[in-house]
DNA sequence: TATTTCCGGTGATTTCTGTCACACTATGAG
DNA sequence: CTCATAGTGTGACAGAAATCACCGGAAATA
């Protein structure tokens, strides 16, 4: 896969080291890429698919923070890396996905070297820190029903397609809520002229 | 004020870079540091007195997400003002407060230049990112009594001593509540022994 | 085809939290 | 001292959301 296209402001001697020493994994939907505890090794760039990154409640709930698409990077992966301590977080693909594994001896030069990957750094800090933010006043400010309207303009906004794919039960799970509040919430959606459902599936207007 | 102390990593040349181009600000009780939508010029690092973090609500909410204390640097700041961005939340002193501004064009110099200062840019990141994550993990997971014990844990906590100086209304709007709902849950701790309650104050046993 | 499992719909009930109303008290200003 | 004000206590009620219970249909599997 031609990644370099993800970043153009890249220049070719970094392009060359990152090719040269990075390593690219494939992951498989549903696969776990990195869990709560777990020691960071290297930094991980996504290039292809939708990275779900999510906190893990004590009793099994899921809470789903934001994803990571193509050419975005795990802010949180990049701080562990550079301090070799452990995430407080969980990254699983979505779908089936590309990601390059930047190990960790690198950062430091490239920080201080290329100024591009430098800005790159920075601004993916920024990006999900601001990510974060919006987090918190969803859950803070708002009621189900608003967040629920995000939750599924955002999936279809990182998705690229207006068919959301997820049974009720994920649903409540990303917005750690119940099934039946969430169903409930979806048909008054509908009645609306806001969304259309099906099986397995709801389709946004 | 000998503000070296609190940075006993810096390299020499560093902390005199720092003293010759940074300047000192004070701030009194109260006073707001910085506010949504405003240009950051300059990366504030806390010298002296407590800095409170928050997100402003379209309606008036306060939401308290984290302090920060001597030695301790705001991220926000520093991301925005290395992209010259504008910043998404408020920061307020809550009690008499010192200040080192550290200029912008400064900070690229220095991350390249001193190992321990990009060391403690990378620290503050991740730190304010796992504040960041606590306050979802309470907000998402928690129920009010619990987001209002460890709010009094971490206020005696960073403020070094055990009695809570706010009224009920101010704790209220902190944690996006009402002052009723306040009031009751804190005269439950009370007869559970938790605390004790006075005037304008609580005292945590 | 028959059966089981998964998914979604819906009513009833409960819990938590926010809101309204009002009373009481400590404190500070005049 | 008197009064105004801010802080607190508490009952009653309303609304949001969680939970329980149960049902019916779709899809998967034997």
């Amino acid at each position: 896969m031609d990644w370099k296209k993800l970043f153009p402001q890249f220049e070719p001697e970094l392009i060359t080291l990152i090719e040269k020493e990075a390593v690219q994994k494939s992951f498989s939907a549903g696969e776990i890429i990195m869990r709560t505890g777990q020691y960071i090794k290297s930094t991980a760039v996504v290039l292809e698919g939708q990275i779900k990154i999510y906190r893990e409640n004590i009793d099994g709930g899921e809470f789903l923070m934001y994803y990571l698409g193509p050419g975005q990077a795990c802010a949180v992966s990049m701080i562990c890396a550079m301090q070799s301590q452990t995430s407080e977080i969980m990254a699983k693909a979505e779908e089936d996905a590309e990601l390059l594994m930047i190990p960790v001896q690198l950062m430091d030069e490239l920080m201080i070297k290329y100024k591009s990957w430098y800005q790159f750094v920075i601004q993916t800090y920024r990006s999900r820190f601001d990510e974060l933010l919006s987090v918190v006043d969803n859950i803070a400010f708002r009621n189900m029903d608003e967040r629920l309207e995000f939750y599924l303009k955002r999936y279809t906004e990182k998705h690229g397609r207006k068919n959301i794919e997820l049974s009720h039960q994920q649903i409540a799970d990303d917005l750690n809520s119940s099934r039946e509040v969430i169903s409930r919430l979806l048909k008054k959606m509908e009645q609306r002229m806001l969304v259309k459902l099906h099986r397995n599936m709801i389709e946004l207007l």
